[in-house]
DNA sequence: ATCACAGTACTCTGCTTGTAGTGGTTTACC
DNA sequence: GGTAAACCACTACAAGCAGAGTACTGTGAT
């Protein structure tokens, strides 16, 4: 088991990439080998099995995604949340990689116990975060509300660009500002 | 090229169910033999390909989904729009496979084109056909809003069940139910 | 008797895994 | 500053497995 970081790192992003590239199907030691741009059997040296290798990258995904607090020093207000709406639509499309090998993995987590756990711990982590900065800017909303509504965008979007109609999201935040808290 | 229609729709419903259990990754023409308890070699034998075997299983998993308009013969309230929604909550864990397989298989349109075309004409006459009743109805809420929130929840509940908290579907569809169309 | 299909069995092909082995580079120690 | 040890990149290979596809036989219905 080798153990230089950078590289394992580097493996990692590629089996991101892998997965949102070609799925769980298509996500083995030597395509990532492959992706990643490193002799056949690299990937085997660095992970002891399939199962390690999804839950590293399950882990990294969200480290991938979640970095970029920059934004969230502005004025709570409305004008605020939409957007930061807008900029998680930006991401959409930027980071579409990183989201398609996140859904790839929670598909995947539910044949595999030992990823739902550390996904789940993750994606919860996640949404309490969300919840804590709604409130703590005072913004308007129920966050939860706020939360379901972009991940069923977030799937469709990803998934079937083509089901919704234009501006779709832009309204569904217009309207969701101003609903109450449950 | 085989023509039984019983055995086709088993062959696909098997499929459905190789899908939701397995992924992507574990439809095989050999997966499907073993889950309709045929002989080996059966499934190639009606179907010309995997493209061929995962599009059919898209096109039916909406009859199979779809079908169960005798709950619609009610008032239309928010009294009807919350039992409606409880009730495809009933549907979310009997029906769980369908769902599952239907996610996987909007992964999968992500690498095939013929598979999106077809889902996407599906889903949206789907929510074409959700908002026609909807407004026949009088339901109140925006029914943009309700799919997409409804949406996000399933796919929350399917692949990472620990990550909301109880109840909150109604809370939520309480909270939809009062708001206005866009 | 013919046709369509069920079921069996077999081959071929390609992919994946895991590891052994070689050579190079860095680190530590004298 | 030179030597030894540790670590790592990379190559190459052996072995196994799974899946695809198809040829063949038997059977029941028309």
């Amino acid at each position: 088991m080798r153990t230089n970081p950078e590289r394992r790192t580097a493996l990692v992003d590629a089996a991101i990439e892998v997965l949102a590239a070609d799925g769980a199907r298509g996500l083995t030691f030597r395509s990532v080998d492959v992706a990643a741009g490193v002799p056949n059997g690299t990937t085997s040296n660095y992970f002891a099995n399939r199962d390690d290798l999804l839950l590293q990258a399950g882990l990294r995904i969200h480290d991938r995604l979640g970095a970029d607090p920059a934004h969230l020093d502005q004025p709570p207000s409305t004008e605020f949340l939409t957007s930061l709406l807008q900029l998680l639509q930006q991401r959409l499309t930027k980071d579409r990689t990183g989201y398609l090998a996140l859904l790839e993995l929670r598909l995947e987590a539910t044949r595999r116990p030992t990823l739902q756990e550390a996904l789940t711990k993750k994606v919860r982590e996640n949404l309490d975060e969300n919840i804590r900065l709604h409130q703590e800017h005072g913004l308007p909303g129920d966050p939860l509300l706020l939360y379901l509504t972009v991940g069923g965008y977030m799937l469709e979007q990803l998934t079937l660009p083509g089901v919704l109609p234009d501006g779709l999201l832009e309204k569904v935040i217009r309207q969701l500002a101003g609903s109450t808290p449950v």
